[in-house]
DNA sequence: TCGGTCACGTA
DNA sequence: CGTACGTGACCGAG
């Protein structure tokens, strides 16, 4: 059989692991296989022909990735639907909308699977096109994908939201890297499923030799657990003799009135706050040590173990942009583990983890999407602010203050009193962020260098229209310091994808693996002997994504990234 | 059972 | 009166 498809040409596919798969070619070829040949003619094609796989979302990537199936390109619409259309809703209906020029807000309700809708089933032969124009909900739960040829007609109809994704692309004329970013944003839908698949590396006896210094041994049943807990809130409770007996730490107001009992007054029970207080009275301190003792307990203890931990991998579920900025996110606590817990996430043995950070990640982006000569100018050093500050005439720290309170958006400390100097010496890059901020406070949309759209109708809500008043005011405030911090924050996402999935590639030969993924931080999970190749392509990779991305005309801005080779994540500096 | 709020960790 | 995220707990409304 001659193959239907030319290298790297657009192949839409549609694989269900029971069914089979089909796959239609941008220029009119066709193929299916029923399920025991599937993921073998997956492969080969992906091995002779390297096509770009389009599909319409994450359950597709899935399935190929458990299928050991790893594609090198691909074209995820539900990736790219997010980033054209912005915000968090997405999904077949909603990406079929868009491309059709439908209300997305109008996109049908699944009938529930009842007795009742079982007999409406009858019309089973209906087009996955409905008469008004929207999908049919059927066919987007997977009910009516049965067979090959529906799965024929699902892959073409993933094909047309293609074609009108890309001329939506197209059409930013003033974003012309929209469709390097759909490609990689779309090639990091696919990371994700890796990384859902693979998990993270995790020393379990570590871990829970962790989580025991914090809350004691694994409690064996409810009881010993409820006893272990009024232990560890007596340790608090005793320090107010019998006042304490009826307060419940977990309820802030409990504690404030517990506080003004110890004759401390505050508005809040936050962290930062009571740090303050701790010579007032030994109760803070207790107080303090059973908050990060009771949020070990309840967020990473034993049943956060149980649930995520199998097989000495840590798991949670991926998506490769959140609805605003569009940085990635992970659940299980991925993106929010605890330093103290570090030391658990170990290579395993053999293994090393290749960690590496973009350094100053948000400036350098900043200096590149504005343009801003002085400021390219200062990314050639290592540290730039340095150079900044010298240029101000402040201390280092205060510039560095300086310059994230521009991107934050910040108005008061000690960066406020430098920002004149930000005016003045960097009129370009602080001049980026002053329109962003005026658009985004007026409720106009924003886009990210990468063309992903920063809807700003729903951020802040502008809602009731009652005239300047404080409340909308500072609402708009809100929009603007959101709006500004976006373009930034949103660029950088895309840098640090387009470094992610370089990396990616790069290592796709080997046995090395992206295992965590944290705004600007890689975690590669390699054999030892492969680690100095690994750290070679994780920096050479940092190159590699700046020429990729950055304009030609622009000012040339210099990325940094710090790397190393380490057992345990703990062992970064 | 829900959304809102607090709190807290990460970047 | 710097942004984003996910998690868990409590509260009050329904």
């Amino acid at each position: 059989m001659t193959d239907p498809f030319s290298a790297g040409e657009c192949v839409a596919i549609a694989f269900d692991a029971d069914v089979g798969a089909a796959v239609v070619g941008e220029h009119g070829g066709v193929a299916a296989w029923p399920a025991p040949m599937a993921i073998e003619a997956l492969e080969r094609l992906e091995r002779q022909v390297g096509p770009r796989w389009v599909w319409w979302g994450p359950d597709t990537a899935r399935r190929l990735v458990a299928a050991q199936v790893r594609p090198a390109r691909c074209w995820d619409l539900d990736a790219v639907h997010r980033l054209l259309q912005g915000g968090w809703p997405s999904g077949p209906a909603r990406a079929w909308a868009a491309a059709r020029g439908l209300d997305a807000d109008a996109t049908p309700t699944v009938a529930p699977v009842d007795l009742f809708s079982a007999a409406t089933d009858d019309d089973a032969d209906a087009d996955a096109v409905r008469p008004d124009g929207h999908l049919d909900p059927r066919w987007i739960d997977g009910r009516w994908r049965d067979d090959l040829d529906t799965l024929t007609r699902w892959a073409t109809l993933a094909l047309e939201v293609q074609r009108a994704q890309r001329a939506g692309l197209d059409d930013l004329d003033d974003r012309p890297a929209a469709p390097a970013t759909a490609r990689s944003e779309s090639a990091a839908a696919v990371l994700c499923a890796e990384l859902e698949h693979d998990g993270l590396p995790i020393d379990v006896a570590e871990a829970e030799r962790i989580i025991a210094s914090f809350v004691g041994p694994r409690p064996r049943d409810a009881a010993e657990e409820q006893r272990l807990t009024d232990e560890r809130d007596h340790r608090v409770l005793r320090h107010l003799g019998r006042a304490g007996t009826d307060v419940d730490l977990r309820n802030p107001a409990n504690v404030k009135s517990l506080l003004r009992r110890a004759g401390i007054e505050v508005p809040d029970t936050r962290a930062w706050r009571l740090e303050q207080l701790r010579d007032r009275h030994p109760v803070v301190d207790a107080l303090l040590e059973w908050r990060t003792a009771e949020r070990i307990g309840t967020a990473f203890g034993y049943r956060w173990l149980d649930e995520h931990v199998r097989n000495g991998r840590l798991r949670g579920s991926w998506s490769p942009s959140d609805g605003a900025a569009g940085r990635m996110t992970a659940t299980a606590g991925l993106h929010n583990l605890t330093a103290d817990l570090r030391p658990a996430i170990a290579a395993e043995p053999g293994h090393v983890f290749v960690r590496a950070d973009l350094g100053q990640i948000e400036p350098r982006i900043l200096a590149a999407v504005s343009g801003d000569p002085a400021l390219a100018a200062a990314t050639e050093d290592d540290d730039m602010y340095s150079p900044v500050a010298a240029r101000l005439g402040v201390a280092r720290d205060v510039a560095k203050v300086a310059v994230l309170g521009a991107m934050y958006g910040q108005t008061t400390g000690h960066g406020a009193a430098a920002l004149a100097g930000l005016r003045t010496n960097y009129p370009i890059a602080m001049g980026y962020l002053d329109g962003a901020a005026r658009r985004a406070e007026g409720g106009n949309d924003l886009r990210t260098r990468g063309g992903r759209l920063v809807r700003m109708s729903s951020a802040g809500d502008p809602g009731d229209d009652d005239g300047p008043s404080g409340v909308e005011r500072s609402r708009a405030a809100a929009r603007g310091r959101y709006g500004r911090n976006a373009m930034v924050q949103g660029a950088a996402a895309e840098f640090f994808k387009t470094w992610a999935v370089i990396v990616r590639a790069r290592c796709a030969g080997s046995a090395a693996r992206i295992v965590m993924c944290l705004h600007d931080e890689l975690l590669v999970h390699c054999h030892v002997a492969d680690a100095d190749e690994v750290l070679r392509r994780v920096t050479d990779g940092v190159q590699e994504a700046a020429h990729r991305w950055l304009e030609p005309t622009a000012p040339h801005v210099r990325f940094v990234a710090d790397a190393s080779v380490i057992h345990r994540w703990s062992d970064a500096k």
